[in-house]
DNA sequence: CATGAATGAGTATTCATTCAT
DNA sequence: TATGAATGAATACTCATTCAT
């Protein structure tokens, strides 16, 4: 008896997690208005009444979901290459793999990131848009092409802008990755450009 | 009676640009599935049946508009541009600006693109994404690319994922100018670094 | 001028004339929920406003319509037919050619039986369904049957009852005339037939 | 489980049995543009939605109720009554009778005629007007008449004809029923002197 | 005065949410 | 607890009525 109860937690997060998880890329691929519950619950292959178990509403779910886009993990990474004694160009070298490879193979990546921009375009306060995970995320970025404007190997210009610029283009590729369906990324090189000055190496 | 017929027609005529064309903003920015039609007509400043007497329905109405999305100026423009005997980063530049200009100062410009790439993502036959315009606009640029490859002034890869790559930007700040209160576009040398070697005196 | 006043009223009259004459078949044939304002002034020819510059609402139209079914010229003749020195069966014989012969040749009257019969299963008393022109007939009609009925002409029965069933199928036809397109009456000795009884002269 | 899904589309056929029923009396009162679902759905008891999760649009339900209106048992049984080894003045006595009993007691009879009646004036091929059931209804009772005509019983005249004559009236005493508050039916010996010579026993 | 485009109240239909099983 | 049928508020669409021309 006691062993069911926990057991039944259990079996209540589960089914919470596979809920969230789901939907997080049906909200991603058809938007907050354009997702029907009933649509949604098929997708995920349950009662539409389950997710009123696990939710109160359907806002209070895709709310959810974005609260659970946290980019600590990530946000946690760029800390940590930021404070590496390397280069800047060798940095955004790292950063852009490691995104590219996140973009390649986790599929909740780009979901992620297009939940997110989505986020940014609802009707919300735009003003509040810069949530902590992307001021922090914004934030180590711009660090590192300070850093690189000042060896010389970074574009110059304002570096929130050119910070801006570099995430608006992985968001991009997030798009394209959940909603064309012969996806093809684009090369590291031509997304580290954005921000590296073009050495002839660097595609010769 | 003639001359009123006449005129009568155009006035028809005139109302139903007038809904197409505020029409096209709003649907940008809100989504088919998240416009009301009473929203809408309230926007437009007009009656919910009035569109009615100029569309059979919400979706035909999406439609003619994702239909006028045409490029046939901007395709026009580029052709010539192509054909011009200057160097790629030369038409590259020009392009670029022209781009930056419309942006900047045409509203629907945003809308346009905006809505073109809603379009890639709905329901339809991914296959039958490369519509005329937009291969007319792509089969141009990459020629200007691989001009620009022969040249030395154009970074090496596939032309076409380049200028995948390219147009992918454009539609990225038409989206960041329609939803962003304070829309700061890019400049013109960061979107030509996409394509271009960056040369030391671009940003010196 | 003062003559052209005349005119005008008497133009207006015309008018006024047109639609309810058009207006009775239409709503006789669609019904008052089944017809719309847009399609009878298509089908009178006029434009929708102008019906309003006559009546005030298109419920006003159908009450001034079903007004308009008068029989009063019915009345006459079936008053004159009653104090006829002739058999009850002899006036009924008259009576049933005479309706049939209207129904054959005035389009209106089928459109105005069928009306009167509409009225009747609208959500109006049906107490109130005794108006004065219909007891009249119902009156004369019976008075004959009684008078055939001491004749030994007329079948038995109660004598209200009767005429209802008589003027029933009168309506029934004139429904049939209205909807069906290789419409074929009955013959006047089916009519009679309801309320005579069958001297094998009859139909042999 | 298993159980309970059987179960499950026992009660979906219940419902969709319940909505079809309660709509065909609906319907036959006021007539499909005089039917509202809202009031539909109110006089059924249950909600507006409701309706649209067993039929796809008003029109449907309004088709689907008219497919049910079928004759089969009323034809099987008058197939049998035709082959009796009885006259045709019996066989028509037995007819009108059975009509008469339906008519007083089902009260289902009279929506079926009513709204078999209505589909006839339908914007429908008038020419289709002569769906089975009915053509075998009246080709039974065709039989019946030619039976009486020789055996001198019946009236003369074209049988078809007659047919419709008699049928009619059913359908006039259907509508009657279902619209008028104190329908008075007309009598047997009323409906079988449509068809019948009438005998001086016959009112005697 | 006649017109038909524009209007918005009214009606059909959808979909988030509830609830009996 | 999970389900999906039922609900009715929200939304798409229609049509009687108005009004500028």
């Amino acid at each position: 008896m006691p062993k069911s109860k926990e057991r039944c937690q259990e079996i209540r997060e589960e089914m919470r997690e596979k809920i969230l998880h789901e939907s997080m890329l049906f909200f991603a691929r058809n938007g907050f208005a354009g997702t029907k519950i009933s649509d949604l619950s098929k997708y995920i292959g349950i009662g539409q009444g389950t997710i009123y178990a696990y939710f109160q509403s359907k806002e209070e779910l895709f709310n959810e979901i974005t609260k659970r886009i946290n980019y600590e993990q990530d946000v946690k990474e760029l800390k940590m290459l930021t404070m590496l004694p390397i280069t800047a160009k060798h940095k955004i070298h790292k950063l852009t793999e490691s995104i590219m490879k996140k973009l390649e193979n986790d599929e909740n990546y780009a979901a992620k990131v297009t939940l997110n921009t989505q986020m940014l375009f609802e009707e919300k306060e735009y003003a509040s848009v810069d949530t902590t995970y992307r001021s922090d995320l914004y934030k180590y970025t711009a660090k590192i092409i300070k850093q690189g404007q000042k060896e010389g190997s970074v574009v110059l210009g304002n570096e929130i802008k050119l910070t801006d610029y570099y995430w608006s283009i992985v968001y991009l590729y997030s798009l394209k990755k959940l909603f064309t369906a012969q996806y093809e990324s684009i090369s590291i090189q031509d997304l580290e450009r954005i921000l590296l000055k073009d050495g002839i190496k660097n595609n010769a």
